[in-house]
DNA sequence: TATGAATGAGGGTTCATTCAT
DNA sequence: TATGAATGAACCCTCATTCAT
């Protein structure tokens, strides 16, 4: 079976995972579930994956992947930094699996992995996001690339932090739909992300010109 | 039974889970131990707390008033904005009991709630917040109280997203001690949190200067 | 105390046992629901009754009373044995909880009960029977008081065993309406037990007779 | 894996069941005991059955199939309605674990059991009865069908309503064997269904002559 | 007599993972 | 490589009953 053989099955694969992510809940997603998407046997997944959060963590790694490649390819149209930091939380915004996926990064996806699957997750996501961090410095106008590093743990610090809010479980939404005063923890994620970016963005400036001098 | 033996009843559970929360991860703490802890019955945990989960969130708000107070009784030795944030920051770190329960909040705690006590969560939650707004916004120099809430909302945001990286499970930590190219993902809470609020209280009160003119 | 008290808080509770009884399965009714529903403690229901099922048998006994005294006050308007097997066949299809206590008894009802207990429920029970017995007998034209009391166990026989069919499950229920090959399988209680009693108490005037000889 | 293969697994775990049944009251089989008795883990029962109860039902169904194959086989054997009735009748008694599991069939069995499950048991039910229905006919001597389909509901009746009587639980026995004045309340099965089923046959007859004319 | 807090046994079911084929 | 049958650990929660007050 040719590499790119496997790749396409582990393809099926998750994109029969995200299908699912879209529609449920985490914890209701199981390993049938998943195979019958693919339709492939339940032990197939095995072949491909080693546990069933390393199957979200993959997806997780994908769909960063494929945000971090959308923003190189429309750096080029970002003429300011604002025009960037808009386009970035707007297309946070649209990927809510990704942004779920994020929140369940610590306290699940990272729970049942061996040593080695982690290793490998973490060197995968510092690749992906070094190769990028040079492309976020410019549209930025950060002047050096560790800053552009910096924007983007900061940014996946505030996504995580900040969905939680905004990504109540249904039980919880109903609750606050149900009860005026809780009106304001409904919280907007696109509005709430571009207030903290740009104020981290301009600390982060701030941070450059100190030590620059 | 009075109120008072009742609300004696409750701290002892939430002790004996305060305890094994400590030692163990969240998932490996069952009823039967929590039972155990508290030299009761499994059956007599259900008279206090309806689920598991609620029991760690009444945990949750029991760290957070513990800590809110704490600041309040050190809020006058507090002289300026950045000796504030330095305690802050210092006090959260050594309380890393209340920062890993933070970080379950949305995507383990908030799972298995029944409507009922998702609202009453919640609005014991952000009462105690809106409570010590104004001593915030003070402390820090912040002209509105409604600027000491925003405060608290992004000092959540921020430390729910630090923890994450800077406190891995202890697989994810091997595999990067072990690997010196991952090196730069252990993350130093206090340090990082601190410069994000730094950066933030910035951006907040420029915020506040803009609108005020 | 006097007996009359202690007889009356025995009613309140059989009332609220029965009320409930006629809107839920008997495996969803608590001793909780029952103590609430007659405004007692829970603990009370046990200076009462020993175990929960000793509380259904002796509302099978109580409305078991009911429906013999209904008989007996009702005979003498039972001109003939055909209309005097309509009422008794009529009258209990109105008594829905009678037939459905009737049809737990052996694998429910009797499952846990003290010796003692069950003792004084089956002395009591066929007491009730054999002092109704002479009337049964006699409304329906049978020659020996042995047969009327034979006539009242066929019919706890048919009762019994006709209710399992005729007031199947909720979802057996629906399953049976779903399914037009089973519209068969839904018994008419009524005409069931009319026919099948008709035919008994042939059968056993024809014993009498033939013993009689 | 062949479809007899599975069908022998099935049978195995039924085996277990009805080895446990026979020994013990059916609340106090477990499916940890059935799986041991069968030599397979408990997760495995599941694989076969959804639910604890579809086991008993699946039970009840094998062992009425077998006891009509039965009667089919001896029918040639049994000249007479009278005879056909005295096999009918001993070789009920004998099966003491059909006429249990039948006992159980509304209040106990049915009672867990999803939609699907309760649909496919009821054809299954119904189809065996109303094939084997021609062969009672005739050797009862009733010239309809219906009648025969007739004469094995109504046997079901008193079965299920004798045995109620004719073996109580533990418990009721011992209360029955020590108190002289309850002798006559422990029902023999055997003379019992006799003496009701040819009163019942008498009737069916009678019906058909009536309708006949 | 009445209370209701405390008890603790009890068991069905799920599902990630393995492994013989 | 693919299968899917088999595994078996894991665990929450209910609720009848007791008993100290």
């Amino acid at each position: 079976m040719t590499d790119a053989l496997k790749e396409s099955r582990r393809d099926t694969i998750l994109a029969a995972a995200r299908e699912l992510f879209c529609r449920e809940l985490f914890e209701n997603i199981t390993m049938s579930t998943i195979a019958v998407g693919a339709g492939l046997a339940k032990g197939t997944l095995y072949l491909y994956f080693r546990t069933r959060e390393e199957i979200f963590l993959a997806l997780f790694a994908r769909e960063l992947r494929a945000w971090l490649e959308a923003f190189e390819n429309a750096v080029k149209e970002l003429p300011s930094p604002d025009v960037a930091l808009d386009w970035i939380v707007a297309s946070l915004a649209e990927r809510s699996d990704l942004l779920r996926l994020g929140a369940l990064l610590h306290s699940v996806l990272e729970m049942n992995l061996s040593k080695e699957a982690a290793r490998s997750f973490k060197l995968e996501f510092d690749a992906a996001l070094s190769e990028a961090a040079p492309a976020f410095a410019s549209a930025l106008d950060l002047r050096q690339v560790n800053t552009g590093r910096l924007f983007l743990r900061w940014l996946q610090v505030c996504t995580v932090g900040i969905a939680q809010m905004a990504f109540p479980t249904p039980v919880v939404k109903e609750a606050i739909a149900e009860e005026p005063r809780l009106a304001h923890m409904l919280i907007d994620f696109k509005a709430e992300l571009r207030r903290m970016m740009a104020a981290l963005v301009s600390g982060m400036r701030r941070e450059e010109d100190k030590n620059g001098k």
